[in-house]
DNA sequence: AATAATTTCAACCGCTGCCAG
DNA sequence: CCTGGCAGCGGTTGAAATTAT
């Protein structure tokens, strides 16, 4: 049983291109197009190769406009914030990256960009911890002092203190298990959690969104956005958008370029304030480790299950275009086909 | 300089969805 | 409606390159 293979195993090449071959693809390609049957074009052009393995070394490696090399923060930050909200759906976040394929999207982000933000977050915990600890030395100290001048009785207790009645506790965490942790972040959700954790994009860099896919709608008020702890943009993305896209019922998003963001109330936003509040205030076991510790807002298969009225105010999501998704979620195959992948893959880039 | 360990990334594999017959 | 063939996609693999010892 199972389905015949696409080719003849057995009289095909297989590994890396040779030049040679790079350059008969190419040039019969530029020439003629694909002629929309990638299966039988290598017998037609005289290449021992499948045709699977034709059409993808044309799509990531000979295609022209391939950008190759170091990815612009930019570009990270718009990986970050769609891999939010459509996870591991590499093609559609290639299509908001011109010259990039998903096939590169993939390794970089498998290769680097977990690593990268693994690192940060790290920081960003260490940080919040230290800075805990030097709280509750203060608060310490404070008491101590109060006690010397015989006023202990006088002393609020730490609830009434104008700090957070999470202080006491962080000093005690237990370490966070880094030597085993990699494993346990192999699962997607874990990594959308992080991301979400760290304000939806990867970098606090000012995005120069001109090297961007030119459907890219950025809303010029967000783009002056810093760091997390800086003053927000109102937040954050609809939670019916963003089930609309993750179940692919695309009818329900809205037909505005921008992600509009409100919480579930309608229209409800939080100030940038409210924001670092929460994230400087509740306890570390929330900020993005759940699975480390257990947090049992997340259920046992992985899944989220903390509501977007929660999640939204713990995130900023950069202002990505999710109309291109949902243009590029719409396309079906055979329009795909008419129209060419560069069309679909490539909105907004010279599509050739 | 030699070897081992790690990282990168091109290419492959197999599944899914779409379409034509 | 069913089936076969195809393109497209995401996960995985493994060779090459790079870095560490």
């Amino acid at each position: 049983m199972g389905r015949a293979p696409c080719c003849d195993k057995a009289n095909v090449k297989k590994g890396p291109w040779s030049p040679e071959e790079d350059a008969t693809l190419k040039s019969y390609i530029e020439e003629n197009g694909t002629g929309g049957n990638w299966i039988a074009l290598p017998q037609k052009i005289g290449l021992k190769r499948c045709g699977k393995s034709c059409r993808l070394r044309w799509l990531n490696y000979l295609r022209p406009n391939i950008k190759h090399g170091e990815f612009s923060e930019e570009e990270d930050n718009v990986i970050c914030s769609l891999y939010i909200s459509i996870g591991s759906r590499w093609s559609i976040i290639a299509a908001q990256l011109p010259g990039r394929t998903d096939n590169d999207i993939k390794n970089y982000w498998n290769t680097r960009l977990k690593k990268k933000l693994l690192g940060k977050q790290r920081k960003e915990v260490q940080a919040r911890r230290d800075h805990a600890i030097q709280k509750q030395q203060e608060m310490m100290m404070k008491k101590k002092v109060m006690e010397n001048q015989g006023a202990s009785e006088m002393l609020p207790d730490c609830h009434n203190l104008n700090q957070s009645p999470y202080w006491p506790d962080l000093a005690v965490l237990p370490p966070i298990p880094y030597s085993n942790q990699e494993p346990r972040f192999n699962d997607h959700t874990s990594f959308r959690k992080l991301l979400i954790n760290l304000g939806g994009r990867f970098s606090d860099h000012n995005p120069d969104h001109s090297t961007l896919n030119p459907d890219l709608i950025v809303d010029p008020q967000f783009q002056t956005s810093g760091t997390i702890s800086s003053v927000q943009p109102p937040l954050t993305i609809k939670s019916s958008h963003l089930e609309a896209l993750n179940s692919n019922n695309i009818s329900q998003l809205p037909n505005n370029n921008h992600c509009n963001i409100s919480d579930q109330a309608e229209g409800s936003t939080f100030p940038g304030e409210f924001i670092e509040e929460m994230l400087y205030t509740i306890p570390p076991r929330h900020d993005g480790l759940e699975f480390l510790y257990g947090d049992t807002r997340f259920s046992t298969n992985g899944e989220l299950s903390m509501d977007w009225g929660e999640m939204s105010s713990l995130s900023y999501l950069p202002p990505v275009d999710h109309s291109s998704c949902e243009t590029a979620l719409h396309q079906p195959t055979s329009t795909m086909q008419k129209v060419g992948f560069e069309g679909l893959r490539y909105m907004g880039s010279d599509a050739q």
